[in-house]
DNA sequence: TCAGGTAATCAAGAAATGTTGATGAGTGGG
DNA sequence: CCCACTCATCAACATTTCTTGATTACCTGA
């Protein structure tokens, strides 16, 4: 669980589930195939060689992470990335990068307690 | 699984393994304190109120990510942050955004099959 | 209205991940 | 040499995530 104190992850929850949606290969090759353009479902299916209730797992969990987004027409669902999302991947590794002005390191006799 | 195919993810394995070491709050909270400088295992136990082992079990999961690195001297173990991990974060993320130039929907009558 | 196509949801099981407490290895002070 | 300290590893368990097959709902064309 862990305390979240102050951090310069202004949403912890969010870079959480931002980074653990980009984490599973069948849902960066969903991605990779919506970086051109939306795609239903059953065109991800057959690409992809995955189970449509399968994929439908992890379009739910890229969904729900703000990754991307669908729009029904009529039998056919269309997914496509959401830019904004990768934007605040981008940026979470920009926050998260060390400081450049390194501290020196600290020689205190003992390290901690 | 999903057979690789061609992507634009240069290594879809070390994707993953990245996000997957970023997916977790503990281990953000890890990175979050060694954004300054490097730490011993003892002095993020202390700060974070988590068990030695589960931290060594974070760490070992980010160091097998290539996000951090560690360092011997005496008794203490000192871990810091790997900068071009969160670089590689921030080209992924260049990497998976959509095209700019939005390719028109096809219309063609039936969706695929 | 009915049949077939598309996709979400569910339950059950499998697999991976995270947590805890215990053990053992290496280090260094006394 | 001994003891305390730091840390990795291990086994056992708990929890979460993923996969599969079945069911359900909805839409459309005939």
């Amino acid at each position: 669980m862990v305390t979240a104190a102050r951090t310069a992850l202004p949403d912890l929850a969010r870079a959480e589930s931002l980074f653990h949606a980009l984490s599973d290969a069948t849902r960066l090759a969903i991605l990779e195939m919506l970086r051109d353009r939306e795609r239903c479902v059953c065109e991800l299916q057959d690409e992809l060689g995955a189970a449509q209730s399968r994929l439908s797992f992890h379009l739910r969990v890229l969904k729900e992470a703000g990754v991307v987004t669908d729009r029904r027409e009529g039998r056919w669902s269309y997914y496509k990335i959401v830019p904004g999302a990768l934007a605040d991947v981008h940026d979470l590794a920009v926050a998260m990068q060390p400081h450049k002005g390194v501290l020196p390191i600290r020689r205190t006799g003992s390290c901690c307690r």
